[in-house]
DNA sequence: CGACAACCGGTTGCACACAATTCACTGCTA
DNA sequence: TAGCAGTGAATTGTGTGCAACCGGTTGTCG
């Protein structure tokens, strides 16, 4: 009986848990898509121009790895940013397995224009940069936490 | 000059920052697609079943409120639902433009299946129920800052 | 050298998620 | 009461995100 009512508890936080955390991802999306529309980007489309923009060029996979999203997801929407004339994909040389995603002149052109970016999403966020790192340090414990657990379980158990 | 390297420096924490939340978010997602496969739930179903299962019977509208999520994304995900068994939706007699959602037998059966899932995955994620709740918190602090943000941005600055 | 496994990116299929639109219904008001 | 604005769902279109699969390339091993 005791147990039944634990079950009802753990229920109940996992159920705000899970609801918030969704909710505060897509609250940032909301955040930024109006600010990002001015530029022409999506939200997944900005991280990976920031990445580009800070790694110079670098392969398909490397952004997986980066981003953690999986070529079925970076394919159509590099595929985007290239029609839209923000980057150049082309086959690395060397291994032609390989695809080298760049900025174009057009993409670093856009750098410019999204400098102002980060300040005006930071500070309409009302957290000072003590807040912001320590909410960036709780979420990389319990990302890595999630990390390690879903790999636990893949291993059987 | 200066003012450039606060903007470099920006930059990069706005970056890290948008990279973890991102990745926390789909990590718990990734964390949950087996566990909630084995019942034949996707993880937004899954938090439409914990919401109907907990308040018994609501119209999609409350349940959008609840969940933040519109009609465009409710409705084919309750028709999925529908066609698993696992909730009825009626148009309420009161008002013809709203539709109540309620469970099925079979759906309240399949609370009795899900009732394991919390601890399975609270214990996965390593934290104790101090640190759940505190996530919890800061989550919600950081949501309600990002969309009280997002409300002053959309009434012109 | 030749087969074969591993790797990399792309494609397909399915399921969110949101913006914009449509449509039926409701409630208010002239 | 007749019209009309507002509301609640559904639909359409676009863009992620993942699983599964395909096809070309590479590296290795017999």
């Amino acid at each position: 009986m005791t147990e039944r009512v634990d079950s009802e508890e753990l229920l109940r936080l996992e159920r705000q848990l899970c609801f918030v955390l969704h909710a505060t991802s897509r609250a940032f999306d909301a955040l930024y898509r109006p600010v990002l529309g001015e530029l022409g980007l999506t939200y997944p489309q900005y991280l990976v121009m920031l990445t580009v923009w800070e790694r110079g060029e670098l392969t398909v996979k490397e952004l997986g790895r980066v981003l953690r999203l999986d070529s079925g997801t970076l394919s159509p929407l590099l595929k985007r940013l290239e029609k839209a004339g923000f980057v150049r994909r082309e086959r690395s040389r060397e291994d032609e397995r390989s695809v080298v995603v760049q900025a174009t002149e057009q993409g670093t052109r856009l750098r410019e224009q999204a400098r102002d970016i980060p300040r005006r999403v930071l500070s309409a966020t009302g957290l000072d940069e003590r807040q912001l790192s320590q909410l960036h340090a709780d979420l990389i414990r319990v990302t890595e936490a999630l990390d390690t657990a879903a790999a636990r379980l893949e291993q059987g158990q």
